[in-house]
DNA sequence: AATCGAACAGGGAAGTTTTCCCGAAAAGCA
DNA sequence: TGCTTTTCGGGAAAACTTCCCTGTTCGATT
């Protein structure tokens, strides 16, 4: 395995793909190795360019984003698909997954969301956005990024530092959250999260 | 789907096959509607007579139980399959699952762990009773106890009534449980319970 | 521009739980 | 029949949860 995660990115306005490119390339592990304005060009910029994530946009104009998947998939099955949207729908995330992507990311995320679609694609599990999670699961962003970090097994006072904030502050979001999923432990809670794709597995756990 | 389940009874001591019967017949949604003393009167037995589950003793004598469970799965694989045996190693356990059994119940467990690994194996979910999860484990049958009621989603209070224990031990015993286990918090703790196949999903989950 | 509602952060106080330590009864071995 | 492990729970201090309430911020109406 390289040192560096090769990506390659699919969107129609340059001005986007250059954004995105400047923010992945900043990071220590990951480099853009190539661009495509449409599918038809990614397509044949992936015969010749060996990458492990392709990040594109659903929504181009010619074949859509989700057409392109589906090629891509028959031909490169294990290739690591992070999709871009500008929609928030959960439906459109859905369809997306379906197709064989392994990520969904809207355009209105913060950039480390991408950043950590792709890691997550890298090491075969899905992610979606927290906007489009928010919405399938009731909570809000911010009860999304609580729960996440605590059913891969961090503890509150963890939570609580890594999102900056008390852990008070954090107690009374998983109290809320509980009430929300209607749960009375946390065991309930862990198993709801993972059936709903919250996380997959903790750090360290086989099957 | 009929209102009882069938079941067929392969052990080669007649005496244990009529304890396990009568126990069988006992509940009221099962039936043993066979019985076989050796593992090919037992393969004669299961191509004329349809049936739900096998409850097989591994040792006994002439083609090993073990054998057998590879020659049944081969002709009927989704036939689910139950050991009984006396030893309570893990290893043999593990042995017994790697066949393509459901479940795997010493002789020495309280028969109600029959009933309940049948029931986990109708169900398509594995079981393995009690005595061999506390070694895998390192916990004590107690604690085996306590752990699984809790990762199906019992609170602290019903699991206490329903071992008719007071909650104050069951919580000593949580927070015993997850010294012994090594975990910081109950979403840990759950997937831990969940990658040892302690519990599947707790009731109301899906995928 | 002013308003409304939702999300977010966290303090206070009461109540509940956990944790740690300990002792006693029961079970299981040897 | 002793010896060890397990089981059960009390007590006390520490930690956590819950409920309620105050502010702030931010995006969406009107």
């Amino acid at each position: 395995m390289q040192l560096e995660s090769r990506i390659i990115l699919v969107d129609d306005h340059a001005a986007v793909r250059s954004g995105y490119k400047r923010f992945i390339d900043s990071e220590s592990d990951m480099v853009v190795v190539g661009e495509a304005g449409n599918a038809d060009l990614a397509f044949a910029l992936l015969k010749t360019q060996p990458c492990d994530v392709l990040v594109l946009d659903i929504s181009m104009p010619g074949q859509s984003g989700l057409e392109l998947i589906k090629r891509v998939r028959l031909k490169w099955p294990a290739l690591a698909v992070v999709v871009l949207s500008m929609h928030d729908s959960p439906v459109v995330a859905a369809k997306a997954l379906e197709q064989g992507a392994r990520a969904y990311i809207t355009k209105s995320s913060d950039p480390n969301e991408l950043i950590l679609g792709i890691r997550k694609a890298l090491g075969e599990q899905t992610y979606v956005s927290k906007d489009v999670q928010a919405q399938t699961s009731g909570l809000t962003p911010r009860e999304v990024d609580v729960v996440r970090l605590l059913v891969e097994g961090h503890t509150i006072d963890q939570v609580a530092t890594s999102l900056g904030i008390s852990s008070k502050t954090v107690s009374n979001n998983l109290s809320q959250i509980r009430q929300k999923v209607g749960v009375q432990t946390d065991f309930e809670l862990a198993f709801w999260a993972w059936s709903q794709g919250f996380a997959r597995k903790p750090p360290g756990f086989g099957e």
